[in-house]
DNA sequence: CATAAACAGACCGACGGTCGGTTTGCAAGG
DNA sequence: CCTTGCAAACCGACCGTCGGTCTGTTTATG
């Protein structure tokens, strides 16, 4: 057979980018080693020369993904002459705009991950990104706490309480995308809002701030990614 | 071979308790089901007659744990003329006494859980777990919200983002159970309990509470569980 | 004694992973 | 510019094991 010779890190990106398309279609569980090969048009020994187990691809995929969120918080991170509050504020725009710009795909994702079957990849993605987002969101954290503008005890541990709250509106999500074609699309957009909304007081309330003052979403945020047709 | 013939409920519940060990010990993957067939002394037939995948064994399990701290809230609902506060601070409550009660045992299965092979297993729970605890915490907080007491948009999401804090404070358990033997154990003790005391902030700023109103944990009650020998 | 539930165990396809061998790019020596 | 050597990239047959199936046997029960 004719062979194709790719450098390592070009064959690498190669099979991670059939990966993720792969595990996010049929779960991970249920891509076989063998889907990969051939999705990337390699061998099992290629595959196997480059990456010790199909675990490793994994954790490669989430850590290419985690990477995402990390580079737009650390753009905010970059800008100087911040307060804390707008930093923290500015990430989460950052984090936001990202979704909207890439809200086919993101859609795309979220339906496929939030499926039980893809239960192990969504919970590795979700784990890997929070250890990569937690240094950040305590660094911000901890500005403000210095500052007097946020009332914690502990920045890191206010980031980790922050993180914790992204399992919180998973149900509501789950409805909302499910809910496409259905009647009761504009039901579920408002219960995802509405759950939203009360992220953002959370974040509040849990750095003393008054309700409100993080701006988790925009309204109409919501209703711009999950059009509801009539 | 000398057959040993049970009844169906006997029989599912002593497969159930053999996984459980091992499930704990081993991890769900590294367990076989040739595993769960020798430990309950059973064919493969038998098992199979009984359980049609071995998933669904993963899930028995899951469910079976979640009960219990099913039955402790409810037997605090069953209690009458409680204010939501109350009735909240008591299921708290008597979660902490189940698991002081229960120290070691609960000390060995946070340990298997917290491994980073068992990241299924313990998500699995762990999601069956808030499902179920999930709609009596809403019927308390709806409580406490219709009564004032409770300054919370949405009771079910109020819930929700309670729960979900559970997830914050893994690193800090993990690292004080990992730290036993070692030297640092009395500052591991230390950090986790800053963090569930933190932890107990959280809920009440999400409830609009005063600080240190929830009696997430008492004092002392980490070095009672994870005692530091000297 | 018949019927169904409980159980046995040989068997299967598929999967993740290994291994000895082959092909290619590339740099150094003539 | 042409060998030649070598490591990296790649191939594909092969292996052990796993989850699950199926046919048949044994036991309880009415």
């Amino acid at each position: 057979m004719a062979r194709s010779y790719l450098s390592a890190d070009e064959r690498r990106e190669q099979i991670l980018d059939c990966a993720q398309n792969l595990f996010f279609t049929k779960g991970f569980e249920a891509t076989t080693v063998q889907d990969l090969m051939v999705a990337a048009g390699v061998s099992k020994g290629g595959f196997y020369h480059h990456f010790a187990a199909k675990e490793d691809v994994l954790e490669a995929v989430s850590q290419r993904l985690a990477g995402v969120s990390t580079q737009l918080i650390e753009e905010v991170m970059d800008v100087p002459g911040l307060t804390a509050f707008e930093r923290l504020n500015q990430s989460l725009r950052a984090l936001r705009r990202f979704k909207a710009e890439h809200a086919q795909g993101i859609l795309a994702a979220f339906a496929a991950l939030l499926r039980p079957e893809n239960m192990t990849l969504y919970n590795r993605i979700n784990r890997v990104n929070i250890e990569a987002v937690l240094p950040l969101f305590t660094e911000i954290i901890a500005a403000g706490r210095e500052d007097g503008s946020f009332d914690v005890p502990d920045a890191h541990l206010a980031a980790q309480a922050i993180l914790a709250l992204g399992s919180m509106t998973h149900d509501a999500v789950a409805r909302a995308i499910t809910s496409k074609g259905t009647g009761d699309g504009r039901a579920a957009n408002a219960a995802l809002s509405a759950a939203l909304d009360w992220q953002g007081v959370v974040i509040d309330r849990i750095l003393g701030l008054p309700d409100g003052s993080i701006q988790f979403v925009e309204p109409g945020f919501v209703d711009a990614l999950l059009p509801v047709e009539d």
